[in-house]
Formats: structure tokens, sequence, C-alpha cells
DNA sequence: CCAAAGCTGTAGAATATCTACAGCCATGGC
DNA sequence: GCCATGGCTGTAGATATTCTACAGCTTTGG
């Protein structure tokens, strides 16, 4: 490799938060995937995006899970969409992923903000 | 692949922060690389630790980008021990990925807790 | 003298995300 | 009628990060 290049990859996600992501969108209701990109952008202020790259294998993953199950519909523009929603096992994934999720940022906000409890100001 | 065999990845931290804890670390004081494993895990209450296979490979491409420099010295416990330490573009690093991480936890709490604002309490 | 702890390192596996490409259908404007 | 645009799903391959597992050296203490 002569050109070393750095050719950062943009990530727009925080890496293992995107099932999370999915399924807390699937919690507000049955939703085909063009729609879970959008809400998931939407909702966030256009912070977080996922590309289509990302979602559906994500989507295939999390129902060989079992996690979620699919059913082809027609959309509300007429098209033929696979409506997701979430299983028993995949309201439980949630709530584990939630968890695990919460631990870790508040330890990381912990170490980056050392001494919030000194009320320095 | 006959057997599925689920083999998750433990994986204990959130995948790219890792660089940014050790920035953080740094901006301590300077530090050897197994201290930096140690703070990260104490700083933390346990919650994340870091892979020795993790680490090093870190710190050697963290050196590589010019974000932190490195000193052979002797250890307190008299061993031969790799100081790191700071550098400006580093400190700019840090500023720039604790400004990412903090754009994103904020938008994913958002997500995970809609009508945070409705103050139902 | 030897075990345990301190300290650095590499190789290879596993996985998640991205970029880039591909294709189909429906609607609306010309 | 035609075509561009938007809605919708999907795959292949590149890239990066982390982990597991291994390897080796030094110092101190019993």
């Amino acid at each position: 490799m002569a050109k070393q290049e750095r050719y950062q990859n943009r990530i727009e996600l925080l890496q293992g938060t995107l099932d999370m992501l999915i399924l807390q969108t699937l919690s507000w209701g049955a939703q085909h995937g063009y729609g879970i990109g959008l809400a998931i952008r939407s909702g966030s202020g256009d912070v977080l995006q996922v590309e289509t790259g990302s979602l559906y294998p994500a989507l295939h993953r999390l129902e060989k899970q079992g996690w979620i199950k699919s059913e082809w519909r027609n959309s509300e523009h007429n098209q033929r969409a696979k409506y997701y929603q979430l299983t028993a096992a995949g309201k439980k994934q949630l709530l584990s992923e939630y968890s695990r999720w919460s631990r870790m940022s508040a330890a990381i906000a912990g170490l980056m903000n050392p001494g919030e409890s000194e009320g320095q100001a």
C-alpha cells in the first residue's frame, strides 16, 4: 500500500447499538425496514443514520435470532413491504441490551467527567 | 456450519470508544499501557475492561496518528515500561471524540426514552 | 530457586458497519 | 404514453475494532 490514504470509515452509529435501536423502534408498533431507518434518523434529529447496507442485514440477523418476525404487506404508498414486529423474546432482548447500554454509557460518562459529585461550580 | 453455536464475542467495551478512553486517561498524566488498562477498569467500577490484545494495538495506532507519544522509563515497580503522553493533536482529538460521543449518546438516550420532557413523575 | 505479578507484544478469529451496486413497483408530471 | 423520482428490499466486498490465545521478559518475595 504505497498510499496510506487515511481513509476514515464514517460510522454514523455507535457500534453495537443498531440492534437495540431497531428493537426499540419496533416497540412502538410494526414497521417495515425503510420506515425503521427513517424513524431512527428523524427520531434522533438527524444525528443517527443507518445505511441500507447495515439495516437489512441487521433485520435478517434479528429475525434469525427470533427477536422479530416479518410479514409481507402493502405499505401506505401501495408498495410491497416486509413489516416486522417484536416477539416476546425480542422484548426481553431489548431490555437486556438497554441495560447493558445504560451501564456502559454511565461508566463512560463517569470516566469522562470525573469529580462530577465534587460540585466545583 | 453444522452447528450454529451462537458464539457471542463478549465485548466489554462499546466499540469505538476505546481510543477516547485512552486519551482521557492520559489527560490526567503520563502513564504506561498496563496502568491505562487498570485505570479504565477501576475508574469505571469494573464495568469496562480492556484486554491486552486490544490495548496495545490501540496504543500503537494512536501513536502512529500522532495523538500520543512514548518514552521508555522505569515503572514504580522497577520494570521497564513505555510511558505515553498526550500530544497537542491528541488533546484536540480527545475533544473531538468526546463531542461525537456526547452527541450520539444523547441522541440514543432520546430515542430510548421518548417523552422525557413530558415529566410524568 | 521458583512462583506470581508487572509489563509488552503479535497472530488470527469474529463481527458490525459502511460503500457501492442492483433491481422492482407506483405515482405524477409532461 | 413515457420517464423520472421516490419507496422498498437486497447482496458483495472493504474496513475497522475488538477479542482470544499465545509468547516472552523482568523483578520481587517466600
